[in-house]
DNA sequence: CTGTTAGCGCTTTCAC
DNA sequence: GTGAAAGCGCTAACAG
């Protein structure tokens, strides 16, 4: 590999003249020999080393990302597509994505062991619940980092995050609007952040509609298919006029459950009952039948955290960004009128 | 954040002094000295800049890995699964993976740009296929890298692939087993690869079986659940004595839509019509019926290829790695005997 | 305008 | 055993 060295050999100039140009240090350095410098640049196939030049800018253009371990062979779709957005926002930016592995139970370690080697520059944080370790690590060593979802409010940092109250307000008016009276819904363990901010925009919309929330309506369960069963179960043991004619399930996942169960037991979706699930997961749209959902604006997001990362090392002038982007409501075949009573 | 000078400082001695003990070149230094350098590294909190060493090393300790545009909402759960396991065998040799996207039109620009400015040290690559451009450019270069799956046969190069081949015949033979003589593929289009190994093990188990395959039975179609559905309808259009009674699909996205159009038509899946797939996609075990399918072993064709670039660095002694691992076949509900005809 | 030079943080000869 | 010093490839004062 050519160095400046071989470059400034090769136009007959001093390093540091190269470095200029190379640096676009235009004041610095007359036309002429700028393009004796360009041309040799171009006859010897140089382009600057990246380690050389971060080393002396005490630098990376590196920007940490953990990849979570996979649950028992599921993916998580969303977070998929998100990394892919992110580093092509982040390529643009001159940066690049290095990925990680990190454990749940003992995040803080990793990311503390590339802090202390200098192996990147920033953090982007994806999976956030409250009291999350790494943000409060990631605060106190002030070392920049944004998010991809919230987490304690009082804990001042910048994160983008999906609008699950809006989105779940959202479908829960819809199925109002055909006419659905008894709505329940699936929701996270309680523990979880996203899965509350979801419950809240069904619950909102309830209330605001007046329509009754009995506690039998809302059942917390694990991320996986089964929970929807067991949900739907639960809620057929329920006296008749209690049953409820849509479900809203905190993600698609817990959705298909919930249809698996219903179809199982001769209900027609869409007729009998009404689903709605959250993320838009791959083939859910060919799930028959297609299942209504809401999608997150994942590309978006994933542009605004690195454009947020950019104006951390711009000005120092931080002001917090904290947004949440509704997400956009997909409306397919899995919800219809209620049955008359 | 303290630096080699600190230390020795803190220390008392001189940084090549501090460096020795790093490095444990336990011949340079008594064992006395040693103890005060650790007990000065550990109060003065001081970790080796990663940078600092690889601009000395000539070397990144990066491992770039092309994440691919994912079309039209859908994501492949194989790469995905396949990133995090490789990042993870990565971690434990040392290195990271720095993920960059890459154009399908276009991919070898970015590959000459990271190896020019020297951002990484080798090249994991997915998604091969014949006349892979990235290949052949790499073996130009001389640049090191590996495959996540084969290309044309006369290239020298290293990769680990999954065994489309006997995964197929597995299949296919499972199906005869069964009863099934009429037995149809839906393929990839004849210019990938790794369709064409998987159509082959279909075929070799037929031909093996003494099975007629009439040149309807195989349709080329596109990654895409509609594919799956007219597929069928071709097969639907065969005077009823040539209709195939199962269907095996060169993935599982393409087999939902073979499930999609049989029930829509009022077949019974594993009774009036046998399937299976390939990939084990997530959510393709809560599809009713449950899909069989064949799964890659995927956190083990990770790990290895790590260790296949590990063991580029180590010994220059260049053997050749061409290894490729038989899919797990998984027998779910989605199959049954043939209707007595 | 251009070149000399001093680092960036580390490893590694080579004297002592 | 230990330390001084050169150098990895680059940037940026500082002279001239």
């Amino acid at each position: 590999m050519p160095t400046i060295k071989d470059v400034a050999k090769e136009a007959g100039v001093s390093i540091a003249t190269v470095s200029y140009v190379l640096n676009n240090k235009i004041t610095f350095v007359s036309e002429d020999t700028r393009q004796i410098v360009l041309q040799a640049i171009q006859r010897v196939g140089y382009t600057p080393s990246v380690t050389a030049r971060n080393l002396q800018a005490n630098q990376t253009r590196l920007i940490g990302y953990a990849w979570h371990p996979i649950p028992n062979g599921q993916v998580n779709p969303v977070l998929d597509q998100f990394t892919y957005y992110m580093a092509h926002a982040a390529e643009e930016a001159g940066y690049h994505i290095l990925t990680f592995t990190c454990s749940k139970e003992n995040p803080v370690p990793i990311y503390e062991e590339l802090i202390k080697r200098q192996r990147v520059d920033a953090f982007v944080l994806a999976g956030t619940n409250t009291d999350d370790p790494r943000i409060e690590f990631l605060i106190e060593k002030k070392f920049p980092f944004v998010c991809f979802g919230r987490s304690n409010p009082e804990w001042q940092f910048d994160y983008v995050d999906t609008d699950g109250e809006s989105g779940m307000r959202q479908a829960t008016e819809y199925l109002i609007r055909l006419g659905h009276r008894k709505i329940a819904f699936v929701a996270w363990p309680k523990t979880s952040l996203a899965g509350n901010y979801r419950l809240q925009g069904y619950m909102n919309a309830m209330r605001h509609a007046g329509l009754p929330v009995p506690p039998e309506y809302i059942i917390h369960v694990e991320q996986d298919q089964e929970s929807g069963r067991t949900a739907l179960r639960r809620w057929l043991q329920l006296p008749a006029e209690m049953q409820p004619t849509a479900i809203i399930a905190v993600t698609d996942l817990i959705a298909i459950g919930v249809m698996n169960e219903a179809k199982e037991r001769g209900m027609v979706i869409g007729r009998d009952l009404s689903v709605i699930g959250y993320d838009n997961a791959p083939l859910v749209e060919y799930y028959s039948p297609a299942l209504t959902t809401l999608e997150q604006q994942i590309p978006e997001m994933g542009h605004i955290l690195i454009q947020m990362i950019e104006g951390m090392f711009q000005k120092q002038q931080r002001d917090l960004v904290q947004l949440v982007v509704p997400p956009r409501f997909i409306v397919r075949e899995s919800c219809g009128v209620p049955r008359s009573e």
